[in-house]
DNA sequence: ACGGCTTGCACG
DNA sequence: TCGTGCAAG
């Protein structure tokens, strides 16, 4: 226990500089502070909420098929062997004992009127497109108020905190005539219900008390935020889900499974402790597979409540610095991790398994289905140019094999990857030389005639997914930007696009016209900021009159105006992520864009008379150094910013999509995974790396 | 060598 | 950077 009192206190500094009044400890942060990784004290003021769909497939085809509404009802995938595979469960079935991963038989036995519903199948294999539709529609409702982070086909984050914030200040619970009835029939932990009391008349006192501390008042915004977007969801897409409202992710998703379905339950920071006390250790996300095992029977840890025993030192000498760092924290209900403004997938990948007899045995069926697979990536990408204007930059090729009449079984069979050329046939083409490559590095030395191989899974991945240049930017000019001089450093994102241009516009020929257009629209008719406006118009000059970068640089600007809204009209029924979002998320993380990221262009016009020393406090070898992209600096002077003389509060003064990025500088970096004893690893040592000018 | 198919992330 | 493994749903 004494670990927990200790962990209230103790934390400064990086974390908190979202609220404006703490902004000033950022730079008062000295040396001997400690701060391992990313972590925020527990006075942590965020409303954070996970937003959980109910038995999601289900839904959907309930949504398709109406009258399996209120039915006992599974998805099931693969009919063809014991009735198929389970992939969710309806509420009505599940009180039949009906579980995710029986069997159809097995579903059919416990509970003899479910209604199983198969995924759609097409080239052979399941096919998910339906729900991840689905999840889009869900995600484009919950992203109007707060940063929004996909986390799966099912699941959101959202950081709720300055529309709690704005709630609060503008219209208090406390001063709520009304409060909505879904509101209403959220589960408070650790409020008192006595028995005979009126759950929603206690409830509705819980929200509006006015004696309640600010951090309360901000959970009470949440749940009634949180209540409003659920109706709202319901409204627009029939689809129920269960929510989380909390102070931080890990509780936020920990309560959005307290009560299911289709309700939603907060936890006040005065229940913190309690909830965790008893929470069995395997429940808690990370720790339901080998982790937890280990706590379980390693350190006799079955409840997070036993963990509070353990130091961090103790823990870290278990599981290394940064696992261990996170276990203390989490025993303690903190966790900083940020929810990240992301509402599309990193990746998209397609595949299948071949168990048992149905192994693939030579090139020809591997081929078979690897063009299939391929097929679907292919066209999965397409749909995320056209819709997202995104380009993926890496193809990987996952395969699962054995060896017949061989000892080594033990073997994998190695992953390939290699950049990525637009169009199914490429895919299919590059995706079966990876496979060989594989194939051979399997093989290894052994003998070929001897040991024959069987394959039982095969799957094609699309990664590096960055934002296509595009917009105000007309093609020819766009290359210019990229001309050979540039091959020697790293944009790839122009390498690739051109990649992806040749490729897609000339090898699947009835698209080349629509990818045309769909790079060169520049309907305006969106709203876009003023600083983008005025900013982009510029931009737009500056492009117009240099020549070896600017024509890159004004497309990357030019990205930002314009909106994928006014595209592919065929398709605009689906619903289209923000573009400002988007942008901001592949920027982010884009090698290219921390050179040059529009950021920087934004310090440099607002500050022209006073550049300031940055640099970034954790990233290494980062250098956030503003240099055109071809390497000629001659008429960029160096614009370096340090970032320890940003005002925080600037921060908030800034356009939003900026501050994303600023803030990612900011936060602290995970360290290298060395178990050090006695790991008070200093502020000064942290930084010293980076401290360099 | 079966629960199947996706995703994301940490590690070396 | 690439490839592997873990975890989740």
């Amino acid at each position: 226990m004494h670990g927990w009192r200790n962990g209230l206190g103790v934390f400064n500094g990086l974390a908190r500089l979202h609220l404006k009044s703490q902004s000033s400890e950022l730079r008062s942060m000295q040396k001997g502070d400690e701060m391992p990784v990313a972590r925020r004290e527990s006075s942590d003021s965020r409303v954070i909420a996970h937003i959980d769909m109910d038995c999601f497939y289900v839904q959907v085809e309930q949504r398709k098929r109406p009258e399996l509404k209120g039915q006992p009802a599974a998805v099931v995938q693969y009919n063809s062997w014991k009735g198929g595979g389970l992939i969710a469960v309806s509420y009505e079935a599940r009180k039949y004992g009906v579980k995710r991963s029986m069997r159809g038989y097995e579903a059919k036995e416990v509970c003899p009127i479910i209604q199983l519903v198969q995924v759609p199948v097409a080239r052979g294999k399941a096919d998910l497109n339906a729900y991840r539709e689905a999840g889009s529609e869900v995600v484009s409702i919950l992203a109007r108020r707060g940063r929004c982070e996909r986390a799966s086909i099912d699941e959101v984050y959202l950081d709720l905190t300055e529309a709690a914030e704005t709630m609060l200040a503008a219209a208090p619970p406390d001063s709520l005539e009304i409060v909505n009835e879904e509101a209403l029939r959220s589960h408070i932990l650790g409020l008192n219900q006595e028995d005979n009391s009126d759950v929603k008349e206690n409830v509705r006192k819980w929200i509006c008390r006015s004696s309640a501390d600010r951090r309360d008042k901000l959970l009470a915004c949440g749940v009634l935020i949180v209540a409003d977007l659920r109706m709202q969801v319901l409204q627009d897409t029939q689809f129920t889900c269960s929510a989380g409202i909390a102070h931080n992710k890990m509780l936020a998703k920990l309560a959005s499974a307290m009560n299911k379905p289709a309700q939603q339950t907060a936890v006040p920071f005065s229940s913190v402790k309690g909830l965790l006390a008893s929470f069995p250790i395997k429940k808690m996300k990370q720790l339901g597979g080998k982790l937890g095992s280990s706590l379980q029977t390693d350190l006799c840890v079955n409840t997070v409540g036993d963990l509070w025993q353990f130091s961090q030192e103790k823990l870290q000498e278990h599981y290394g610095i940064n696992t261990g760092t996170w276990l203390w924290n989490i025993a303690r209900g903190i966790n900083g991790d940020e929810v990240e403004g992301r509402l599309l997938p990193k990746s998209h990948g397609s595949g299948k398994t071949f168990p048992g007899p149905s192994a693939l045995k030579n090139l020809s069926s591997v081929q078979h289905w690897l063009n299939g697979l391929c097929e679907e990536l292919s066209e999965r990408l397409q749909s995320d140019l056209e819709h997202n204007r995104r380009i993926a930059r890496t193809l990987t090729l996952h395969a699962h094999a054995y060896k017949t009449n061989s000892s080594d079984q033990q073997v994998k069979f190695p992953s390939k990857s290699c950049s990525l050329r637009y169009g199914s046939p490429k895919i299919q083409e590059d995706a079966m030389n990876l496979f060989q490559a594989g194939l051979r590095e399997f093989y290894g030395s052994s003998n070929v005639i001897q040991h024959g191989w069987r394959i039982t899974g095969l799957s094609v991945s699309a990664s590096k997914i960055v934002a296509v240049p595009s917009g105000t930017c007309p093609i020819t000019k766009y290359f210019q930007g990229q001309q050979p001089t540039c091959s020697s450093s790293k944009l790839l994102v122009g390498d690739c696009t051109e990649v992806a241009y040749s490729s897609v516009s000339f090898s699947e020929d009835e698209d080349a016209d629509k990818i045309h257009t769909t790079i060169s629209n520049e309907d305006s008719s969106i709203q876009v900021p003023s600083y983008y406006q005025s900013d982009g118009a510029d931009v737009s000059k500056e492009a117009a009159t240099a020549t070896s970068t600017s024509g890159r640089e004004s497309c990357l600007e030019s990205n930002l105006i314009g909106s994928p809204s006014t595209m592919s009209n065929e398709l605009s029924c689906e619903p289209k992520p923000d573009l400002h979002t988007l942008d901001r998320q592949v920027r982010k993380k884009s090698s290219v864009d921390k050179g040059k990221s529009s950021i920087l262009n934004f310090f440099r016009r607002v500050n022209s008379n006073s550049p300031l020393q940055m640099h970034n406090p954790a990233g290494g070898t980062q250098d956030h150094t503003l240099s055109h992209s071809d390497g000629s600096r001659l008429e960029t002077e160096l614009w370096h910013y340090k970032v320890d003389d940003i005002d925080p509060s600037v921060i908030d003064e800034l356009p939003p999509e900026f501050q994303e990025e600023i803030r990612a500088w900011l936060r602290p970096h995970k360290r290298p995974n060395t178990v050090k004893s006695g790991s008070n690893v200093s502020i000064a040592s942290f930084f010293s790396s980076t401290s360099t000018p």
